[in-house]
DNA sequence: TTGTAAGCGTTATCAA
DNA sequence: TTGATAACGCTTACAA
């Protein structure tokens, strides 16, 4: 043992069968609580435990078991608030389940979110949740390669089938929230969109523009600015004028908007009318408050949690899941008739 | 293999070795770049792990060698985005170094805490990043006893000797908040407080009182308000009057605060002027900028993964940190002269 | 240059 | 009710 560098020495069952007298397969069943061993055996082999400070051996167990009961969440970026509530629901519902969770983040880059996945399942986690990259398919078709469980969260592949996925009604989300501008008089609604390859953006995008079509207003390209979905900073980005409104991809880029056009002496709503996604506010506490699509995100944390624990213990026909979205009315939209248009 | 529920198929040296007809030893020398293996076999056998979809059982590796090459974070809560920042550069500097990261939340709840604690310990980590709940000392007595390498992360323990930590010099930094609204000629100074067994809580708050002497005002006990850190609620425990500025545990309590004031109809800075302590804004863009204390999260994060690996390689004599903290000016502070007395 | 065998700590199988 | 032994996949020491 002390041979290793920077071990720190653990009590192994072996230790607690020299102590007792008893066999490291006694030791065993009484610690699990397995009832073929006899009353006082069992008392003193817990007694001995205790005093010793024993702590199972999770790795050796996994070794023969052939499972960790540890599970893997590969997102974006932690320090997105977004994926920050996601993780802490995933969390907590594994541990409610038994499983502990590694993090990894992929930055957004197909490199990272492979060697990502890589790792995983080098330290044997028994499935992955994963909010894909999706620049392109290569990853996905990797883990199918694999076999190992997993399930999309947030992002999916249309096209793709068997492939499991918890993500919320975007195209619903980004339908109402151009309505809602539409039905305050807005009809130059900006976008910021995210790039096209996620699907939720995508979708948010097609909501876009369906509500324009149902409101009979004419689709203007110009008026879809892409941000860079790593970066949220749209000062480079966001025109001047020739728009009422703006509806987000997200709430980050809808606050850095937001504070765009603060600095460039613009009122919202007085001027320019906000709407954004994910309504972050329900978990952050913020003085002003932004017009946003609500996405239950506890709600497609515990789904994906309860999909692939499923899909672990081999359970067969699960089926995906599509979580509603809604308004979730803010202090940041305003009847257009207030508006200098 | 398939006898085991939910375990999808691995490919083992034994496999590689068949298919080719070395020897396992030869192919796990081949693979880890030994160089006592001829040229064409490595080859061959590089060519076969690849053609096999072959990834290296960390958990049998770990077995065998004692290490598992994964560390812990254990923090109060995830989706805070405080601690969402600091996990961020943990995972991503850990990362670098070659090691994964468990995610655990204690929801500032000793029980969680013990439990993680255990939980990690189970699963072989090499180490533990904690910021600990601290109501007492019992986790972190149990922690020393365990022999795990660990480091605090922004908080400690001043009286306990033989303990890692990197922490922000927390009461410089509720020195300069307080001295930043003493020096705009506020005097009456309401303290939103975290609670007090918390260090940095306590240490902010010596701040406080500190500067509040320096220049001469008279300290007022009524003028400390203690907010529950979990919830981050002000609605109930703000005072109507008063005061004309608040210096705030931290910024998810400032910002909870602002939008207090606002629904009572004072406005900021103009009625009350706010300082927070994080400046959580560095990272998250927001439309106002609250006034704060910069901590320097990045470097804290990257001190503490240095700290622990060092601590893990059996290093000794390793140094606690404490970093710097400055004021971050912000919008939600102004001249008292301009307010309602 | 390559092969054999032991061992890491646990659980399962089978025997006593 | 208890004990002995094999096995999980890998690395290391040593033999060929």
């Amino acid at each position: 043992m002390e041979k290793r560098k920077g071990l720190h020495k653990q009590v192994r069952l072996k230790d607690i069968a020299n102590k007792t007298g008893y066999s490291i397969n006694t030791v065993s069943h009484a610690l699990r609580g397995i009832d073929d061993i006899g009353e006082e055996t069992r008392n003193l082999i817990l007694k001995t435990a205790q005093e010793l400070g024993y702590v199972q051996n999770s790795i050796a167990k996994s070794m023969r078991l052939g499972y960790t009961k540890t599970i893997a969440v590969i997102i974006g970026d932690i320090s997105n608030p977004h994926f920050a509530i996601i993780t802490k629901e995933i969390e907590t519902t594994a541990n409610k389940k038994g499983y502990s969770v590694f993090l990894l983040n992929t930055n957004e880059d197909e490199e990272q979110e492979m060697s990502a996945i890589r790792s995983t399942i080098e330290h044997g986690v028994d499935g992955i949740i994963l909010c894909p990259v999706q620049k392109t398919t290569r990853n996905i078709h990797y883990l199918k390669k694999t076999g190992i469980p997993f399930v999309l969260i947030g992002r999916y592949f249309p096209d793709m089938k068997d492939i499991h996925y918890t993500i919320c009604n975007d195209k619903k989300g980004g339908y109402l929230a151009t309505e809602y501008l539409i039905k305050h008089g807005h009809k130059k609604i900006l976008m910021l969109s995210g790039p096209t390859h996620i699907s939720s953006s995508k979708e948010r995008l097609e909501g876009y523009r369906a509500a324009l079509e149902d409101y009979g207003i004419e689709f203007d390209e110009s008026r879809i600015i892409f941000v860079p979905v790593t970066e949220m900073d749209c000062s480079k980005v966001l025109p001047q004028d020739g728009y009422t409104a703006i509806f987000a991809f997200s709430d980050l880029i809808a606050w850095n908007a937001w504070k765009v056009l603060r600095k460039r002496g613009k009122s919202v709503p007085g001027d320019v009318s906000i709407i954004g996604f994910d309504h972050i506010q329900s978990r952050l506490s913020l003085p002003y408050c932004l017009c946003s699509i609500s996405t239950y995100k506890a709600k497609m944390s515990i789904t994906s949690v309860e999909m692939l624990i499923n899909l672990i213990d081999g359970m067969k026909n699960i089926e995906n899941i599509i979580i509603d979205t809604d308004i979730a009315e803010g202090e940041t939209v305003s009847f257009v008739c207030s508006q200098s248009e």
